[in-house]
DNA sequence: AATGAATGAGTTTTCATTCAT
DNA sequence: TATGAATGAAAACTCATTCAT
């Protein structure tokens, strides 16, 4: 092996930061590809071309391509947890705090497209690639949203408003699975309906009609006579 | 030119019958590749393999790889189809109608998670595959189910028990994406939830949850009354 | 093997009448074929359709697709052979008669480009297609052009107005090559020169040329001071 | 972004010519290849094993099999090009610069073999890989030839000892459409003439019968008197 | 860390030819 | 003879990964 290459401090630092970007500019790159083409059909050298680096850059960062699936993977999670903040509005009421938490998940799942199409496919391979670290990730990613979901409920529910049926659990996969399917399946539903889904004005009215639907079936009656 | 050669109609049959064969055994082994592994992930060979056929023969019947995603797609929604008998019961009430209706759906979905698979990736690549004619499959597929879904509905909303609010498209949307959610996302969503999912009891409690979600939402007090 | 299938005399006619109408579309479609594309790239398929027929016509008339290839290649000849009568007339002057002579070959080597391309092709191939037989064609075809041109060189050399130097022989290949070679380089020449050479008025002067330049070289003092 | 890794200079160059190399080694496999084999026929797998490269490498530097023809046929006119010192002797008379200069473009051809094959593939395409770039690398390839016939013949016909009426452009057809000829026609004309013509004294002969024949047509008699 | 070149294992596709009726 | 289907060998091309500098 002999002498390795020792680098100054100050270079290392100035390394590190530049390193930093590549490896962001490589994961971001991932995300894309990844989310079009899944895992199959990615192509390692258009993700080194889109992040700008030099695909040995992409071996080094991350070892090979299915790591960097991982990581990218592990990238939507932290994206769920950065907008944390936008979740819990505690002077509203209970059913208004409801009404916008689905909308702000809505927004989140429309905005972070790639994000879902990734995960889908790793639901594809079966959650082969969630390793426990990467679990934990994924799980103080939603964390929030979870809480945010349980707290409002609880508080609806003390109050009387929300159905004391209804269960956090439940209620977090429903909210998911009403606003992610539009987008997941937008294209043969498309087809299907006759319809171009995609436009701003149906998104729009998809968008109510999950807020709606959901809060007609958490709404109890007493909630309904003062609204 | 004169008569030209007439092949018996007994050969004919034969051969026809043979080559239907073929094609069926390539385009059920292709549904199960393509689930798998999505269309830039699955292996040709291993199509034709699983098929018990030649490669070639693939190439023969379907021309390639794409066309023959193509063909197994279109599939799914024939499999849509040919269970339309099982979703009219006219005999019973709208409201268990309406249950029972959303239960077969589910039950179709969990059994052809194949489809579900393939129509995922079929999305993912923005509905390149669809063609005028494909989508004139997909809509005389899935006609039957949205057919009754209305069907339900309409009697229910003049019986005074279903919702007037609700509209057919919406509905049809909601089941499907409730019932496809927890299929096309178990394995992370067992991640995040720390609970294996995909077990028979916890597959029918979601059954349960998402039929009495979607009536919550859809009954009138004049309705719950009755209950 | 058991008893195979016994037509009637009177069927077999037909099919014999058949048949041959089956081969000369092959063989027509396959000099086509071979000519654009070569021995390598003609596709067996692409010539079957052509020629109207089922691939196995093919294999049944022809062997393989080496065999049909000199097939071919030998119909080339024929043609040669089948045009003889254009190429003699004894009233002309033998400088007349000679021009007239190369401007037939010239006129026949464009109209068949087909073969002149598959000969050439031939020729890549170190003619490893011709066997014994095939040579006595290709010699039966072309004799006849070569003893016209044996005739008037002769006649003009006894009467003293073509070159007593001139050779047959190298006559007869001078005359091929300066008639073929605007045909088989037509295009690398074109991008050579700027100039699109396959028009109408340019293959005329190229026509024009050849029989004047090879008349230049073969006439005699004698006969210049007679025009 | 700042500043980017800088690779020495020394680096560089070592890499550089070991691409060349490589693609040099490739061109030269491909000629041969093409020359034997045309594009349809050519083997991706030879030419890379007779280069002594990996198969990739070709795709690396050349893109596809059809680009690599390109290239092969581009390499053709730049030997032309290479060439051309040998083209001019300005201290010859005109007639025997001219016979000298015909003899010189026959030696070419006949060393070039692979050369002509692979023009006359390209030709049966139709030309339909020249693009513009090609199309200036062909024009700069032959132009020095094209300029030393137009030298020698302008200085032959203002001496009066070369034939005003001849052209330059189609002296320059000529004069490879004798040459070629020989070589591209080799062995269907040795089948028809019943005589191998590829030997060293049948080549030598024709080598003279071109020169012959081309001075006979061009010299006037002026000329003649003197020789 | 960065880069151009290289590599080997695979993957889709093609194609001449044969089979069964 | 005619035909649709089948087949195996080979061909072009792809792609993740590694090497040398």
């Amino acid at each position: 092996m002999g002498k390795t290459y020792q680098p100054s401090v100050r270079r290392l630092r100035a390394e590190q930061k530049r390193a930093q970007g590549t490896r962001q500019a490589l994961l971001d790159a991932a995300l894309r590809e990844f989310a079009e083409f899944g895992l199959a059909g990615a192509r390692v050298d258009a993700i080194a071309e889109t992040a700008g680096v030099n695909k040995q850059a992409l071996y080094y960062h991350f070892g090979n391509k299915e790591e960097l699936f991982q990581a990218a993977l592990a990238s939507v999670y932290d994206h769920f947890l950065s907008e944390q903040g936008g979740w819990t509005d505690p002077d509203k009421s209970a059913i208004e705090a409801m009404r916008e938490l689905i909308g702000a998940i809505f927004d989140h799942l429309q905005t972070h497209g790639d994000g879902t199409a990734v995960i889908a496919d790793e639901n594809r391979h079966r959650g082969s690639h969630i390793t426990a670290d990467l679990q934990r990730r994924m799980q103080s990613g939603v964390a929030p949203m979870i809480a945010a979901i349980d707290n409002v409920l609880k508080r609806g529910q003390s109050q009387g408003v929300l159905s004391k049926a209804a269960d956090v659990t439940q209620l977090y996969m429903t909210i998911i699975a009403l606003c992610m399917f539009y987008f997941t399946n937008a294209y043969t539903m498309s087809a299907i309906l006759g319809r171009e889904l995609l436009t701003k004005s149906l998104i729009q009215q998809w968008r109510r009609h999950v807020i709606d639907f959901i809060m007609a079936a958490l709404e109890t009656r007493k909630s309904r006579k003062r609204t």
